[in-house]
DNA sequence: ACACGATACCTAGAAACTCTATGCATAGCC
DNA sequence: GGCTATGCATAGAGTTTCTAGGTATCGTGT
């Protein structure tokens, strides 16, 4: 399915626990959600660009087992966007299923 | 904010307490969900078009109080849409939530 | 030796959803 | 007469995601 504006979210929450990269966020995301949520390469690679350039994460790159990765991991700036979208997502939520609970 | 996909489900939920209008299920959303939630007009008007053209919901137009309104009703079809869609949004909301509280 | 799947990155173009900004018209209040 | 609320509508832009490609390395099976 793929609620529209919570890749930022998932992804900054995954750099939380220390730094990742892009195809291991992607299985990350895929695997935990039990195959509910499945962003594609196409999505979440300019996702990752886009968030670099706005300086909420910060990339070096290695080489393991002769593949080139590309790690990123939190700055600082991006752990307070990870709390403040933290708090919007809860707040939607609830707003949602208020409207959808509540009696007319 | 609007977390965007989630206005198709919220307006047939309007819709499924009985025949609603634009105008009124804007202001509902809005008032239900204490400003949080808060599609604009433009917004809403071809979302409803487009549940229309797809038979999710049927349209007859009434005059009250000297002004026109476009009434809107669920279809069998929107009903059987309306459950799915409750049913995809807890899916959705459940699947990010243990991404995001599961240790890594 | 060679194919194939998994790993790992990337981009272009289209599609989907929402917003901003505007337009039109009526009703009620001051 | 002007202002707000009601009520519908569209055009164009912006954001987010998808589809559909491309490149390259590594390990495994045959």
């Amino acid at each position: 399915m793929n609620v529209k504006g919570s890749l930022q979210l998932l992804i900054l929450n995954a750099l939380s626990r220390g730094a990742s990269y892009g195809y291991e966020i992607a299985k990350e995301i895929k695997a935990k959600s039990r195959d509910v949520l499945d962003f594609q390469e196409g999505t979440l690679y300019p996702t990752l660009h886009k968030l670099e350039k706005e300086a909420l994460i910060e990339a070096y790159v290695a080489e393991v087992d002769g593949r080139r990765r590309r790690y990123y991991r939190l700055t600082k700036a991006g752990e307070r966007a990870l709390n403040e979208e933290r708090r919007e997502w809860e707040a939607y939520v609830q707003a949602v299923n208020t409207v959808l609970k509540e009696a007319s």
